[in-house]
DNA sequence: AAACGGATGGGCT
DNA sequence: GCCCATCCGTTTG
């Protein structure tokens, strides 16, 4: 009896149709994709293994109050990047999501860095790998993201989100398909709707911003 | 291990 | 004018 290998799914981006879905869904279905930045400096890259899921009808949510200049890409296509400043010195980095027009997103709160770590050391100063991507403002210190992307593509671009199967096993995953087992807890450094449980993250994984 | 304060600037009441 | 979807170094228990 021959045996057969089974191709690795090929290396894409995820569909449109997958941030088209209810935010809490995408929130926990982005847990082990991979975010990659291509830059003059190099190739950045970091498995995704903590999440948050910001609502329409929820007060913590920029988009809380209707449309403004600031919040408008989240009221726009789903599958982009709605980047903004916070606290006056960092950035934080959101995937727009559900159907168009909704005002929701999903905050990426921490990274497993997988590709170029010697880039986010030099871009982040320091040389810890569980320090480089390990917060909200970290990861897109250590990713090269800057205001210059806030409402880009994330399917096409020099910013992407590739599919969870399309790279290799780290961390004592079980397979591509299974990230591990997903924890929920209420989300970080929110003073309003402080109790709704929306952050998710990868159980025992190192690279969490806090547990 | 936890708590605290300073840095720093855009957004919105 | 006040409020932050943060981080880091320092102090305190």
């Amino acid at each position: 009896m021959p045996v057969t290998i089974m191709p690795r799914p090929r290396s894409g981006s995820l569909p449109r149709s997958f941030y088209t879905r209810a935010t809490i869904t995408v929130a926990r279905d982005l847990l082990g994709a991979v975010m990659v930045h291509d830059t003059p400096e190099g190739r950045a890259a970091g498995r995704i293994v903590e999440t948050e899921a910001y609502l329409r009808d929820d007060p913590a949510c920029h988009a809380f109050r209707g449309p403004t200049p600031r919040t408008q890409v989240m009221f726009g296509p789903p599958g982009r990047a709605y980047i903004y400043l916070i606290y006056g010195m960092y950035h934080c980095f959101n995937v727009v999501t559900a159907a168009h027009g909704t005002g929701e997103a999903v905050l990426i709160r921490a990274l497993e860095p997988l590709e170029g770590l010697p880039l986010m050391a030099r871009r982040r100063g320091t040389e810890r790998p569980k320090d480089l991507c390990s917060g909200p403002g970290k990861l897109v210190i250590a990713m090269g993201i800057g205001k210059h992307l806030n409402g880009a593509d994330l399917k096409n671009g020099p910013l992407r989100i590739l599919s969870a199967s399309s790279r290799p096993l780290t961390e004592g995953q079980a397979a591509a398909s299974d990230p591990g087992n997903i924890k929920v807890t209420t989300r970080i450094g929110i003073t309003q709707a402080a109790e709704l449980p929306l952050r998710f993250y990868l159980e025992g994984n190192a690279f969490v911003s806090r547990r």
